[in-house]
DNA sequence: CATATTAATCGTAATATTGCAATATAACAA
DNA sequence: TTGTTATATTGCAATATTACGATTAATATG
């Protein structure tokens, strides 16, 4: 169906994988890199930074806003993004609690 | 299109994000906090564990598989599941030092 | 004003993902 | 062998994602 059945899932499952989802695009990771290389905000430069279109583009921006990790300003005829982040952090300590569950945990098969 | 642009991407961008899309699906993830959790393999309780049908299970196993996060192994009629924890240590070395690149990063916007 | 520049949005095509029923396969049990 | 159980695979339908050209909206600049 192409569906997921976010119902049965508890909703901090829901959330990382909405956050980590995020992350499954190459394209997402390298404005992040960008973002966090430049120590700036990016007003415009990315479609010849990553080779992809213009709209493909600002497609992955959003992705990136809906799920908090980057915040945008207009600034004239351009927008600068970067990286909001309170939201990183806390997106951190989320990934981080589930990347460290692995305590004593068995190697069996 | 649906296709991912892989080739303009570095080997490590790609990597990352194959690793976090397995990541970006809530029944995978409960299959790793289940397995973690039990401390032990998981020999076949997983459908009802976890609310899907029997196919769709095994579909998520075998991603889980595929980026080498766990393991089986067939034991009589069922097959045993594990956490690979060598892969499982390399994946958080791999996610940590992308999580832990904001070091001294502006928050501009 | 007219025209350029920038980024978002729309529309569309191609491909991927999710989910499940049905079927196949494999191992055991009687 | 026959039947049962457990898992994988296949085939399919519904939906999501990725990508891009075209368009739109907003602001600059001449």
């Amino acid at each position: 169906m192409g569906i997921t059945k976010s119902e049965i899932f508890t909703a901090e499952q829901n959330q990382l994988a909405a956050l980590a989802k995020t992350f499954g695009h190459p394209a997402r990771l390298a404005i992040l890199q960008h973002l966090f290389l430049i120590k700036d905000c990016i007003c415009g430069d990315l479609v010849e930074e990553i080779g992809l279109a213009q709209a493909t583009i600002s497609q992955h921006l959003t992705a990136l806003k809906n799920v908090g990790l980057i915040k945008g300003s207009i600034a004239g005829t351009r927008v600068c993004y970067c990286i909001d982040i309170e939201k990183w952090t806390e997106m951190k300590h989320i990934m981080n609690a589930f990347l460290n569950q692995d305590v004593n945990s068995n190697d069996c098969c």
